[in-house]
DNA sequence: CTGTTAGCGCTTTCAA
DNA sequence: TTGAAAGCGCTAACAG
């Protein structure tokens, strides 16, 4: 029993070296690094001869240490600060970046804050290990910290939420026109009670979204009724509990505009366990899986997450290679998906 | 405007070294070391002078340069290897992984293979980094590769999948009793006509999921028609033009089971399309989200991707602590999610 | 074309 | 309790 592991690898062997390499194609390991890296001016012989003894000792260049020892230190890797990865709007993001990143084989480390408080943790964690850049989106909390990298030559780049400090690079979502849009259809559709479910007011997109909001209501000349205004909800169960809470006043909204995924989710929850969703109009800011497949469809101002993501990337890397421009702010702008539900006219 | 950049911090300053606290703080640059990680045998006044000297420059160790120079040389980062990122599937998996990663100071890397072929790349961009070890999830096309790194040291995991040469740890749904009794749920509805809606029969978990559906079949004795049998497929698209060919044949099936997600939503849309989507029972293999607001209701064998990741995180510390106990495989069971949809009986 | 020497930022070993 | 020297695996700068 105990002899047949040999059937499973033992751990931890050491791995070969440059060096290792050298010794096995009988040349000094300069050489060996100079095939490695494609640099010029190797005979072919030895190219040969050294490509094989790495190929037989299964030679891995090791990265960090040429990092090390590099010139401008470039660790080709970049991190991603999310709040929750399994969120399908930071996955999006997520792969956005990975997109570009991958086309410039850089390597893409990625954290949740979920909702502990590791923001400063993982910050620590990505610059011990010297990534190149930042893509930072999660709740804001550790402006200062940030600051302190990019000074020490970390570049940092926000997705979906603009910076509190202002002078860092940010990639946004049109969230005050979106939201504008969105309302002005319900408005269009004949609304003039429109309830607003939104996100915490220390998240700087949902203010946005309801500044949109307002906006839409002076636009049209309609009057805004604050008591069908119901922000800090942060989870869907708080969604559904407003959404209940709303629907059942004395003059309950007869559209809904919610400000965020998980609010619109648990919005219909609450329709439609009043059976109201089929006379409550309803649109939603940021698009969801199957919204198409609901009864009616969901009514979204959708938001390109892996544009986002991409053009964050793209971005970061503009700043790793050196670019000193003034901070950019760019905006990544929505579009409004008519499916049912935002053309529900007002009842009764 | 020029001298107006003093605002924005100048990118690759240079970081504080060791050394550079060590001078500030009067000190010998090990007894930073010292301070840095803890050790003992600092006098308190100069743990002080080092703090302090530390703070000033805000001295970031340089973790990649430990890495190097350390013993065991342990990275303490894994890295994660899925199809998409952006599935929801694997963003769950992901999450778990990271929660146990995060608890253990590990670090994670990701990387989606995509459409393209970038498993090798990726697997030689996370070795290259060195990573202490590899949880494997995409589509199975490079075991001897994998093989190789495992006998260099690098720890591998498999999720959601078996590997092909079977000497690795896994972990992995219960794919087969989990698709047999969603197929007998069927079965006991009063469906005898039940259709099959996999994935190519090149991954393991779609052709554990067929064999379900064939013992189902058998323990009924109920024939299987292999006529209402649709395998390879591997898009959301081509699922629902199975379904819609399918559901056109003459003897049509009374009840779908799809192999999958992707395979369950396109299902969905054709049903939909059809207006057969009340009368035609249908049990999905996967969870999904919103699919208790779809009408009716999706019933499906849920699996627990965030525990799958948790459980293979776990194993792949065990294995980079060590163990070199043979390799385990954890089956992480399935749960039967009745919600309408599962419970339609037979028509006509 | 090929090799030697130095040193990246750090831990290890050993001496004071 | 503190420090000096060596060296992890690699690239840079310079010789031959």
């Amino acid at each position: 029993m105990v002899e047949q592991d040999g059937d499973i690898a033992p751990l931890r062997r050491r791995r070969a070296t440059l060096r290792d390499v050298a010794a096995l194609a009988g040349v000094s390991f300069k050489t060996v690094s100079r095939v490695i890296n494609g640099e010029p001016g190797v005979s072919p012989e030895l190219e040969t001869r050294v490509r094989a003894a790495s190929e037989q000792l299964s030679y891995r260049p090791n990265h960090t240490a040429s990092v090390l020892r590099r010139q401008d230190g470039r660790s080709m890797a970049m991190a991603l600060l999310v709040d929750d990865i399994a969120n399908p709007f930071f996955a999006s993001i997520h792969r956005g970046v990975e997109r570009v990143a991958l086309n410039h084989r850089y390597t893409v480390l990625t954290g949740s804050v979920l909702d502990d408080d590791r923001e400063r943790e993982l910050v620590e964690a990505f610059t011990a290990r010297r990534v190149d850049g930042l893509i930072v989106a999660p709740t804001p909390t550790l402006p200062q910290q940030l600051a302190q990298e990019r000074s020490s030559g970390t570049a940092v780049v926000y997705v979906d939420r603009l910076p509190r400090d202002l002078d860092a690079d940010a990639v946004v979502a049109a969230n005050r026109a979106g939201a504008a849009q969105g309302v002005a259809h319900l408005i269009a559709a004949g609304h003039t009670r429109i309830a607003f479910l939104g996100d915490l007011r220390s998240i700087g997109t949902a203010v946005e979204r309801y500044e949109g909001f307002v906006e839409a209501h002076a636009s049209a000349g309609i009057r805004l009724d604050s008591s069908q205004v119901r922000r800090g909800l942060h989870s869907e169960q708080a969604a559904t509990d407003a959404t209940l809470d709303l629907l059942q006043q004395d003059e309950p909204p007869t559209a809904l505009f919610t400000g965020q995924n998980l609010i619109t989710i648990g919005a219909v929850r609450a329709l439609r366990s009043l059976g109201a969703h089929q006379r409550t109009a309803m649109v939603g800011f940021d698009d969801f899986l199957l919204a198409d497949l609901l009864d009616p469809g969901v009514t979204v101002v959708a938001q390109e997450p892996e544009t986002m993501g991409r053009v964050a990337a793209e971005l970061l890397l503009e700043r790793i290679l050196g670019d000193t421009s003034p901070p950019r702010q760019v905006t990544i702008p929505t579009r409004l998906v008519p499916r049912g539900s935002g053309e529900i006219p007002p009842h009764g």
